[in-house]
RNA sequence: GCGCCAAUAGCUCAGCUGGAUAGAGCAACUGCCUUCUAAGCAGUAGGCCAGGGGUUCGAGUCCCUUUUGGCGCGCCA
């Protein structure tokens, strides 16, 4: 929260419990523990600026009416040295909170005050936390839903620097494992078929057919001709694995740039394998003995870790089942090397770890939180994010996108069409848990009905109210207390009100690992700014209230830019 | 079968740790530019918050259940 509404929820807070007190001293209540009640934002503002609900909340504990408990809290009330000025009882027994004037132009002067830096807190206390996001295969480019994952993660980072935690932003490359081995396969035939022609091996079913790997091939081709036909099929994948997965990576590094996401780290898998920790995984569970081997294979006895996290299941004849550590071929398993990377997470120091996966994976969810406790971690420093898939729709029809198809719109390509303030704006408007139809139509439409167009516009429209002032040679400027207490329309009023909820804002975003909720928040703001432009003038009004006026407009100027900046979405000065 | 996510206006979705008369944007209809950007504003209309139980001063919100949709339950990742 901003200082100023901090300050005035928990002075409230405080001299509620002093009333109460008083009430139960001077017999007006009965003799009883507090009961724990809250202050809130009525949705209705003719119900005050705040509200509590501490006379319901207590009617139990008084043995008393509500509206009775009420009226005995008011009676020894004491809002000195607060910034409300006076309460009232109403409905069931609330009691409702109006502020005083002078709150709105502290706000003002506020915002004024901090700049850029207005909305951030310490909430986070510097709390060293890694956001860790998309995170796609190497095997294939990227599809919708790494464009979500990337908008989400990205934003989530930002919001938690916002409110004050030291953030990491990380992408983990699987270039290890069967994905790779799986992609060296389909490269080899596809190599081979280019030369071979129908001598050449068919595509397995379950190997990668997309149109990429075959360019790949060709790629490999056209720089070095036929030399590896001679060659043995593990000389020829591995080559051709050499070759094409620095290429596949580097797109994804290009395509997150034009997303404008930077990573402070792109973590490979193979560091793992290469460093020994994913065998060092293996042993530790060993020693604690929570491994077994059986047909072959190493086994991880983790069904009580995992039980921690997930719902046990309640039929008998469903145990859970153990998990494989090291296949039968000697390969350690997907988790295996998971495992060992949250470990080295932890091991950098991260006290929390926040990872954003597709919903299809949330099957891993309690395994990977039970395995932390498992090597000695805590699991419930590690939290995972389930982001709920996306379907692309254009024309009113859904659009697949299965990598494998080949025809499936790919990242880039979303991003070669959709400009990136939009798709970074839209991806950023439902909350991770719910499915969203990416609607293509809407976000390539450049001009109207887009609302990342609509929060723009409230900004460029005062950059040209400021241009416009400015040619008759008036600038904003601070103003005095008698000055600002001109702002008195309701439209003026709800704007401030608006503006101050900000810093509370982002800490609940931050909070709840919601990002979307600062999208709506702007929204909310451009909405406002356009209501209160319509209906309060600055040009003509007396020196006093436009000065007012330009001060608030500034500091909406401020909030969307401060909001949009955070997100990596351009502020046009005019449109 | 078991589990995860969801179900709110014609459509897409908000609704903050349970609060007062359930909101917004599209779409529809009616108004508003000789004055700071009409990419805007004001207004009208639109609802058994999927159904049914329960918890309490009070439920869209919490619990149980039914129905419907999406996704999982691999020596895949």
């Amino acid at each position: 929260m901003s200082k100023l509404v901090k300050s005035s929820v928990e002075g409230l807070k405080k001299a509620i419990e002093n009333a109460m007190e008083s009430a139960i001293a001077a017999g007006d209540l009965p003799e009883a523990a507090l009961p724990s009640f809250t202050i809130e934002i009525p949705a209705d503002t003719s119900h005050g600026d705040f509200a509590t609900n501490a006379a319901m909340a207590g009617a139990r504990a008084f043995r008393s009416a509500p509206r009775k408990i009420a009226e005995a809290i008011v009676k020894h009330l004491s809002l000195e040295g607060t910034y409300f000025d006076r309460c009232e009882i109403a409905g069931p027994g609330f009691i409702n909170f109006f502020l005083n004037h002078r709150f709105f132009g502290d706000i003002l002067k506020d915002v004024r005050r901090m700049g850029d830096n207005y909305g951030r807190s310490d909430y986070g206390k510097g709390e060293k936390v890694m956001v860790e996001f998309v995170s796609a295969n190497p095997t294939g480019p990227m599809h919708m839903g790494n464009a979500r994952g990337g908008a989400l993660g990205d934003c989530l980072a930002a919001v938690l620097d916002a409110a004050g935690y030291n953030v990491w932003r990380e992408f983990y490359v699987n270039d290890a494992g069967n994905q790779i081995e799986k992609f060296g396969l389909s490269l080899s035939i596809r190599y081979q078929q280019l030369f071979a022609g129908e001598n050449a091996p068919e595509l397995p079913e379950d190997s990668y057919h997309g149109e990429d790997i075959l360019d790949l091939a060709k790629a490999y081709a056209a720089e070095n001709g036929d030399s590896l036909m001679g060659k043995t099929e593990e000389e020829r994948r591995s080559a051709l694995v050499a070759f094409a997965l620095p290429r596949n990576i580097a797109k994804m590094k290009a395509d997150m740039k034009k997303y404008r996401i930077e990573y402070d780290e792109w973590f490979l898998e193979s560091s793992l394998h290469k460093s020994g920790a994913v065998k060092a995984v293996v042993d530790l569970l060993t020693e604690k003995g929570l491994t077994y081997e059986q047909d072959g294979a190493i086994w991880y006895k983790g069904a009580d870790f995992t039980a921690k996290y997930a719902k046990v299941k309640t039929k008998d004849d469903e145990q859970p089942k153990d998990e494989v550590l090291v296949r039968q071929n000697g390969n350690p398993t997907y988790m295996t090397a998971d495992i060992a990377y949250h470990k080295n997470k932890f091991d950098r120091g991260f006290s929390r770890c926040i990872d954003i996966w597709g919903a299809d994976h949330h099957g891993h969810v309690a395994r990977m939180k039970g395995a932390m406790d498992a090597i000695g971690l805590d699991g419930e420093k590690l939290d995972v994010i389930l982001m709920q898939l996306v379907r692309l729709m254009k024309d009113g029809q859904p659009v697949r996108m299965s990598k494998r198809t080949g025809k499936a719109i790919q990242l880039g390509d979303l991003l070669d069409e959709v400009p990136v303030d939009a798709a970074r704006f839209l991806f950023n408007m439902r909350e991770s848990s719910s499915q969203m139809d990416f609607d293509l139509d809407l976000a390539v439409q450049q001009d109207a009905q887009n609302p990342v167009y609509y929060v723009q516009y409230a900004h460029a429209r005062i950059c040209s109210l400021f241009r416009k002032m400015q040619e008759s040679g008036v600038t904003v400027r601070d103003c005095t207390d008698e000055e600002l207490q001109k702002l008195t329309a309701p439209e003026e009023i709800e704007l401030i009100r608006h503006i101050s909820a900000y810093t509370d804002e982002i800490v609940q975003a931050a909070r709840d690992y919601d990002p979307a909720r600062i999208t709506r928040y702007v929204i909310t703001l451009a909405n406002l700014f356009h209501r209160f432009y319509g209906a309060c003038r600055i040009a003509g009004e007396e020196e006093g209230l436009a000065a007012a006026r330009l001060l608030l407009c500034d500091a909406v100027s401020t909030v969307i830019c401060n909001v949009l900046r955070m997100f990596k979405i351009s502020a046009p000065e005019s449109m």
